[in-house]
RNA sequence: CGGGGCGUAGCGCAGCCUGGCAGCGCGCCUGCUUUGGGAGCAGGAUGUCGGAGGUUCGAAUCCUCUCGCCCCGACCA
């Protein structure tokens, strides 16, 4: 391809609406132009790279035994009625009528229509198993979309559904899919973990999410220093630790203080001179299973997930002032676990804490010396964030630490849920009629590379690896008015095309800096300059993106000089 | 949805407070010079000042409404 007739219209500034280094250099190397707040256009570059992504991940679904289809992305209302999910899935789920005033949607996943066509289509466990997978435009109408094409609200996704008959036979492509997942990111060139992940509304018994190490990365997760333990931070466990030896003669009265309108941790632990652990802090709740009293020390937070879990609630959400008021008689800032009429569920960190400071459920005041085991019930669980150093729920030594990550992909085992509710069964070997165990496994294509670009950039611009480079190399003639020079350049960039290779030629009439900035910036892997001085020695100049290391080679070796670079 | 901010040339921005010819840098077009890291000189084109309404002799500027976009929060297969 010559640049001077590509739509290449890169731009030297960052645009103002930019705010991840992925989505900058995506707009400024002219891959993608924003069209409306989450919804890009492909420029050919950017449709190149995706391109790239989804040739890795379709050649590896291929091998790994599943079959390519392609879904609508205007569905019906009647397939989401029937699993439940058009009520369920709110506002995320973008509707639309058709002239005949018929109800559709855009679909944000794809679990119904799978689901509908595979009980249409197969009736006997001989057909079984299934993995059926598309790359397709999904649609969720996001409350607030950003970071580009890392969260966009129109986005292409790989989602895979697999259909068994047994559980077991389910669990062998969970497996199968996860060993597929690692090879589809690590040709991917990226610096991934694949993580114990909370299954979410889609539901489901177990999951794993492939996360890409990256600082601006949205979810954090937790790993283990020791074991292979890592998982979301949303779900990640904590070592369980005995409760601490008591003395009961340590263990001193309580005493009522006046506290003055201090309400948060910092203010009370401040005002009474301790530190903020020995605070038994208390959360007032609302959840579908009632007002519950949620308790942590003062030097941790609650996790709303984990909490979720721990009480099997289907919502947890902060109770309002006016809840807190009526369930602990005191303003908000002065709840305690004493006396209080509601369920208490307590973090282990809870049952540690000697002569502990509490509000007194009243305002203007709290407690001291209140001693977990003597002066209050409650049901401890582990409901705390996890934070640095943490110990490992899964061996004995390790401690666990908080990194940031972008969720790239994910696996989950669904079991019947969608078959059962859609009533999509087949006839097992005794004839009996069974719902399928179905998993699912989604890839966010343009996620991906816009995680690739996260993990590879520098301060002059995309470092692409390989694999997902738009082009392998680049031929830059420095000056196009010279004749020797364009006459190397042409026969280069014809030897490289012909050997195979994608080349794009930098042709244009424009200075050497303007074409070497360009060039950076797209980040192509290997480049080839061609300036008069070093062509009259009969030399080329080869640079790899990464590294930046130059090597002076003759100028008809350089087909192959370059391909050793690309390997190198 | 709550809080904050921004819409002025293709891009990045100033001008608005205190109303009076529509500006700057980059890019773009023409010519000459230049040609290994975002060139120099000279000339040139480009705007419903997001939209609608109002106040005023006069509105980018003040007022009202509206649309879009961004940030923080809540939310999230």
């Amino acid at each position: 391809m010559r640049f001077s007739k590509m739509l290449l219209p890169t731009l030297k500034e960052d645009p103002s609406d930019a705010d991840v280094i992925s989505q900058k250099l995506m707009m400024r190397s002219g891959m993608i132009r924003k069209v409306a707040a989450g919804i890009y256009n492909l420029l050919p570059l950017g449709a190149r790279v995706i391109a790239k992504v989804e040739g890795i991940v379709r050649a590896e679904m291929n091998a790994a035994g599943a079959q390519e289809v392609v879904m609508p992305v205007v569905v019906p209302s009647e397939l989401w009625k029937e699993s439940g999910r058009w009520e369920a899935y709110g506002k995320e789920l973008l509707r639309v009528k058709d002239r005949h005033d018929r109800e559709f949607c855009l679909a944000p996943t794809h679990e119904e229509v799978i689901t509908d066509m595979v009980r249409g289509a197969v009736r006997s466990y001989k057909e079984l198993p299934l993995n059926l997978y598309q790359i397709q435009t999904k649609f969720r109408d996001e409350i607030r979309p950003r970071f580009g094409l890392m969260r966009g609200r129109e986005f292409t996704m790989k989602d895979a559904y697999s259909f068994h008959a047994t559980d077991e036979c389910a669990a062998r492509e969970y497996k199968n899919m996860f060993d597929t997942y690692s090879r589809i990111f690590e040709r991917c060139g990226l610096e991934f973990r694949a993580v114990e992940a909370d299954t979410g509304s889609i539901g489901g018994a177990f999951s794993h999410e492939f996360m890409v190490m990256a600082d601006t990365g949205e979810d954090a997760i937790a790993f283990c220093n020791a074991c292979s333990y890592a998982a979301n931070v949303e779900r990640a466990g904590i070592r369980a630790t005995a409760p601490a030896a008591r003395d009961s003669c340590v263990e001193k009265n309580i005493e009522r203080v006046s506290t003055p309108g201090k309400k948060s941790v910092e203010e009370v632990s401040g005002f009474i001179k301790t530190s903020p652990k020995n605070l038994i802090k208390t959360l007032i709740y609302d959840t579908d299973k009632g007002v519950i009293a949620a308790l942590v020390a003062g030097n941790f937070d609650i996790n709303e997930m984990k909490l979720k879990r721990a009480l099997g609630a289907e919502r947890v959400r902060l109770a309002t002032d006016e809840t807190v008021t009526k369930t602990t008689g005191a303003p908000t800032g002065f709840a305690g676990p004493m006396g209080l009429k509601c369920r208490i569920a307590a973090d282990y960190s809870v049952r540690q804490i000697v002569n502990g400071i509490t509000g007194a459920n009243a305002a203007d005041a709290h407690l001291t010396n209140v001693n977990p085991a003597r002066d209050f019930k409650a049901e401890y669980f582990d409901i705390r964030a996890v934070v640095n150093g943490d110990g490992c729920p899964r061996c004995a030594n390790g401690t666990l630490a908080i990194r940031r990550g972008i969720e790239v992909g994910h696996i989950f085992k669904l079991g019947a849920k969608y078959s059962e509710a859609m009533k999509a069964t087949f006839l097992d070997p005794a004839g009996k009629v069974r719902p399928f165990i179905m998993g699912c496994y989604g890839i966010g294509i343009g996620r991906t590379a816009a995680a690739s670009i996260e993990q590879n950039h520098d301060e002059f611009g995309i470092i692409w690896p390989r694999p997902l480079a738009p082009f392998d190399c680049e031929v830059l003639p420095v000056n196009v008015k010279d004749a020797g020079t364009m006459k190397a350049a042409e026969a280069l960039y014809a030897a490289l095309k012909d050997g195979g290779l994608e080349v794009l030629m930098d042709d244009r009439d424009d200075r050497a800096g303007v074409k070497f900035k360009d060039a950076d910036l797209i980040g192509i892997p290997v480049r080839v300059t061609i300036g008069e001085r070093n062509l009259k020695q009969g030399l080329v100049e080869i640079k790899k993106r990464r590294g930046g290391e130059v090597t002076l080679v003759r100028v008809d070796d350089a087909a192959g000089e370059v391909r050793k670079a690309l390997e190198g």
